[in-house]
This record gives C-alpha cells, sequence and structure tokens, in this order.
DNA sequence: GTGAAAGCGCTAACAT
DNA sequence: ATGTTAGCGCTTTCAC
C-alpha cells in the first residue's frame, strides 16, 4: 500500500492538517515546517489519492467528453481529433477526460453517462450535434458544460464555434474567382447548424458577386453528410444540371463521395468539375487529385473547449457564457481550376 | 446537491447498510425491503458516489491507456483505433478509460502519469513501445497491466498481440505467388517487435519458396516506420537495386511513402513494382492504386486488450499472465500484380 | 503557526 | 433479515 496522508504526518512529526495545508502552499505554515513536510513527502513518494480528496471537496479532476455514436463511429476521424485536442490541454492541468457516447436517437428513457450520475466529472464537453432529449435531462444537473461544434437553439451555453459562415464565403469566392457561375452547393440535414451556416456563406459570397441564387444547384436531400450521400447528391445534381461547373460540397465526406462519382462517371475534376470540400480531413491530401477544402483546427477545437470547461469550473462565481469563433482557412489544392 | 445514501435509507426507512446491501443485490435483504429500496432509489435518482465508494472499495472504475507522444501524435490513427476498441467495452462495463501519454524518452527524472500516482485507475493498458525507464518505474506499483502490440522483452505479462509473423508470411507469401523473386522488405528500428516478427515472416515465406534472401533487399535504416522514411527507403532501395519487382513495406506509413516516391519518379505501381503494406489504414482506401496490405484488427485489439484488464482485475486472485495473438488477414486491392 | 476533530458518502465487519 | 458503527484518506473549521 502507498503512503497516506497519516504517514507523512507521523514521520515529519506534524498533523495531516499540517500536512494538508502544506501541500496546498497555505500561508499560514512556516517554511520550515513546509520544507520539512514536502521532503518527507518526495521521500515517501506521497500523492494524495484522488478518490479522498474528491469525497471533500467534490470535485474529480475529471472531464466528461459526450458525442453521439454515429459520430464516434465515422470514417472521418473528426471528432476524434477535437478529443485528442482535450488530452493535449490535459498535459498541463490537472485533469483527465472521460469519453462517453449517447446514441443519436437518446430517448426519455435513456440514461445519462455514468459519470454525470455518479459524479465523477466536474464539467462536461458535448462535442457535435445531440440530441434534444439529451440536454433536456443534463439540464437537471448543476454542471458546468461547453458545447463544441454544435450548440442549441434555445437557451445561453458557453460554445466553441467553427466560423461556418466564413468558411462557406471563402469556398464560394475561392470558385468564383476561377471565373463559376454555375456553382452548386451540397448539403445535407439543413437543420444542422454547421451545415446551415455553410450554405449561409456560399449564398452571401453568391449575393456579393451579384451572381444569382439558383437553387436547383443547392442539394440538401440527404439527410447525413458521409460519402455515399455525396456520391447519390453528385449524381442526382450532375445528371440533372448539365451546366455546373463547379461543387462546393458542405464537408469533405461528401466531396469524397462526389470524387468517386466523378470517377465512376469519366468526369475530371478540375477539368470538368471544380470541388471544393470542408473540414481538412487526413484523407484529402491521398485523393487524386489532393482536394481544395476549408480548413477546420481540429485539434485547436478541442483545446480551446478544454480550457474553456477548466476555467469556468475554477472560476465557479463567473456565470458569464463564452463564445469563441475559431477561424477557419482556405487550402486550395488541386480539385479547383480556372475556367 | 444530488441524494445521498442517507436519504434514500431515511425515505424507505432502513439503515444505509441495507440499502447499501439491497443494490448490491446481496442476498440478505429481504426480497421485500429491496423493491422498496429500489423504488425509493429510482424515486429520488440516487446513484452512488464513485469517490466515496472508490475511497472505500480502493476502487475507481477506471483504467489508465499509456502511449508514449509521438504514437499519439502520429498521422495515421493506429492507436486511436486501439483506444477507441477499449471504448467500445467500456459501454458493457463499468469502467472509464483514462488516456495518458508519456514521452518517447521517458527518463529516471520523469513522473509517471498522475492517474497512476493519485490511484485513480484500477489497471492499465500500455499501447504500442514505451521506454524500459517507464517500465522500470511502474514495476514499482502494484496494478494489474496489459500490454497491447507490444511487450518488454523480460518478464512476465499479459499480452496481445498481432500476430505480425503471420502477416509478414502472408504479405510475402503473396508477393511469390505473383511470381515476384526479387522482393524487398522496408523496415525501420529493426530492434521493435512488431518490425522484426514481419521480417520473420518475410523470410518464412522466402524460405519456403526456396528464394535466397538478399540482404541487400531488406532495409532497415530508418529509426521510424512514417511516410518520409520510407520514401527515403524507397529512394535508396530502387536507385541501388533496378532488379526488384515488389516491395512489402513494414507498415502502411512506409507503403505510403514509398507510393509517393514512385509518383514523383514515374514509377509505375503495380506496373514497375508490386507493394505491399502492413496495418490497413483509412488511407489506403484513398491511395491510387488501392493498397493491398496486411489488415491488422486494431479496434479489436482494443476491445481484447481491455477486456482482458478487465478480467484481471475482477479476478485478483489468479496471477496467470495471458497471451492473446489476434490474427491478421491478407487485403489484396490494386497495388500487386502477376508478372 | 499548528493541532484536534468533524465529516464527506460510502462499505463491511460485527451486533442484534 | 436488518441495524450500528468504524473507518477509508482527505479537507476544513475551530481551538489553542
Amino acid at each position: 500500500m502507498s503512503a497516506t496522508i497519516k504517514d507523512v504526518a507521523k514521520k515529519a512529526g506534524v498533523s495531516i492538517a499540517t500536512v494538508s495545508l502544506a501541500i496546498r502552499n497555505n500561508s499560514r505554515i512556516s517554511t520550515v515546517t513546509r520544507n520539512k513536510v514536502l521532503k518527507i513527502i518526495k521521500e515517501l513518494n506521497y500523492h494524495p489519492s484522488r478518490s479522498a480528496k474528491g469525497l471533500v471537496t467534490k470535485t474529480t479532476g475529471n472531464i466528461g467528453f459526450v458525442l453521439t455514436d454515429d459520430h464516434f463511429l465515422k470514417t472521418e476521424p473528426f471528432y476524434t481529433m477535437i478529443f485528442l485536442g482535450t488530452e493535449f490541454v490535459t498535459k498541463g492541468n490537472d485533469y483527465y477526460v472521460l469519453l462517453a457516447t449517447i446514441k443519436k436517437d437518446f430517448g426519455e428513457d435513456d440514461e445519462l453517462p455514468r459519470f454525470i450520475l455518479e459524479r465523477s466529472v466536474d464539467g462536461i464537453i458535448v462535442a457535435g450535434k445531440v440530441p434534444h432529449e439529451f440536454l433536456q435531462k443534463l439540464s437537471a444537473y448543476d454542471i458546468p458544460l461547453v458545447f463544441v461544434d454544435f450548440f442549441p437553439s434555445v437557451g445561453r451555453y458557453s460554445v466553441v464555434m467553427v466560423d461556418n459562415i466564413s468558411g462557406g464565403f471563402l469556398a464560394t469566392k475561392h470558385l468564383i474567382d476561377l471565373g463559376h457561375t454555375n456553382i452548386a452547393f451540397l448539403g445535407a440535414d439543413i437543420t444542422h447548424p454547421s451545415i446551415s451556416e455553410r450554405l449561409t456563406g456560399y449564398k452571401q459570397a453568391l449575393e456579393q458577386s451579384n451572381i444569382r441564387i439558383n437553387y436547383e444547384l443547392i442539394s440538401t436531400d440527404e439527410d447525413y453528410p458521409a460519402r455515399q450521400n455525396g456520391y447519390n447528391s453528385a449524381k442526382r445534381l450532375l445528371e440533372m444540371n448539365k451546366q455546373v461547373t463547379a461543387i462546393f460540397a458542405c464537408n469533405d465526406a461528401m466531396a469524397i463521395g462526389v470524387m468517386q462519382y466523378c470517377a465512376d462517371n469519366n468526369i475530371n475534376i478540375p477539368g470538368d468539375i471544380s470541388l471544393v470540400g470542408f473540414d481538412d480531413v487526413e484523407a484529402d491530401l491521398l485523393l487524386n487529385p489532393p482536394l481544395t477544402t476549408v480548413r477546420v483546427p481540429k485539434v485547436e477545437l478541442g483545446i480551446e473547449a478544454m480550457n474553456m470547461i477548466i476555467s469556468m469550473i475554477s472560476d465557479k462565481s463567473n456565470h458569464h457564457t463564452k463564445k469563441i469563433l475559431v477561424p477557419v482557412e482556405l487550402i486550395v489544392r488541386k480539385s479547383t481550376r480556372k475556367i
């Protein structure tokens, strides 16, 4: 068994209260005593037990990270990168992060992640879109909350968001600057805030350049922005609209689907169609041609979210909700060309 | 504040001991009493506090997952997938997993991950190669340990390993079956057990087919199996040995580097060179041509490791070390061809 | 400046 | 079959 505070106290010839205070640099303890205690602590390789500390302070040193299982499982490691971002921050802080997935269709009867029920987290980061029912249940708990890459339409929350509007604008403007005017938008589930914001950016760019918005070129039929759905959207779109010369896909997964459709149908990218994605996933560079896209700094999103939740926890009195808008960047590669 | 065991006891009109026993289905409690207690628990939405429980049982419900920072950061999400595998298991068990990275050059003066020092994990999964010094320090703690995709050369441990020898054999045999005889092996850091095992498989396949092992075709100069090093190895190898028609790269990262070198030098794959990788990372399918490789079931490795550590924890008495060898599978795609 | 003691929310030995 | 009680390892008043 490893050393406890009692062992330290006995060996140092002081009370356990003194040890406790000395550890946390309380000014009530004299320097001499503190140094003596600290020396013994080192000798005994003493480290306070988290459980014991947690029991009295009602803190755990853990942060919960929640996302839906479909996000967890999807091919492009978008949320995984955000998660890794949170892990970066833990190196410098006394926190660990516990990952939990909830069902995409979380309902009335589903239980919240155990770490919430058992109070083993001091705060929660919610990543990506989560069901309303989940938020409903969660709201019964008074626990610091940060949303990343999604936030509920009602209520005031602290959030870390991607600047999707600028990204949509940048992508579309790039295509316009290359001479394209028949630019399609391939989206999915337009009720998803991120997608609708990207569409907003798309529209803004067209308007700014006095290009009429052609609703036939805006596809938002699919329910989820995944490769296969990108494939299907591209098929419908390109079979119907022979005039399109450029596509802005709402994310890289869909863009990859578009590329696959084009490859299958002898449509050359960027020869026949210029293509821009969104996210900048690892796969983009391996594609042929490499995909022009809007880079979302995923790791940074995690870092920001983690810093935010930590500051919320340490500053309980401050009930202000903060919002951070993380900027994006257009990465021009080989899937777009001038016409 | 949420309900405690006292609240439940009071409301149910029993002692806290009864509540505690009822929760854990202890047979000493009558069914009637248990049901009454369970009903109150539901009413109050009571969940035992993990910290309090942990303090007395000396368990935390957490598993530590340790890997080196370079593995954590690398492009191919190999260990990330193993980590995700552990997360799958947590859904069915009462565990969470805490991730910690250690420095690749962990030394005498470095501290172990905090979760070990503060006793906030019940067991540890060590993923990938870790420094000897780390294991040295770790050995001072009496905590269940499982190694995955690596194990120390000395000592008896429970491990989950990839069947690297079979994999190396399969990859090489595939090339031989296609008519190749000048087959290169591109490795790195031959002291890494996984790589040397893959090389062993390579040699076994050649020997079995009575092909002389040509040590000029075995490259193990690089220190780390990454893309750039694959690129460099391919350059050295192919500039010197004009006769090679096939390459078995010790992992997909290196194979991708080989492909990049070939693309840069007008060497056609599989026209001029047939190429086989190892791991089956997500990127393989997007390559041009898609990479023939040996699939390592990464998620399954994590699942096995997690199941193993859990069974070790729940069966403290059993001090047998277990070894699991996870089988691999050859995935033939388009980067190899008959000659 | 330091110590004594209460108590956080549980489990488990021991009583009854 | 159920209750009483000690104590897990800490933090935090409150005394001195």
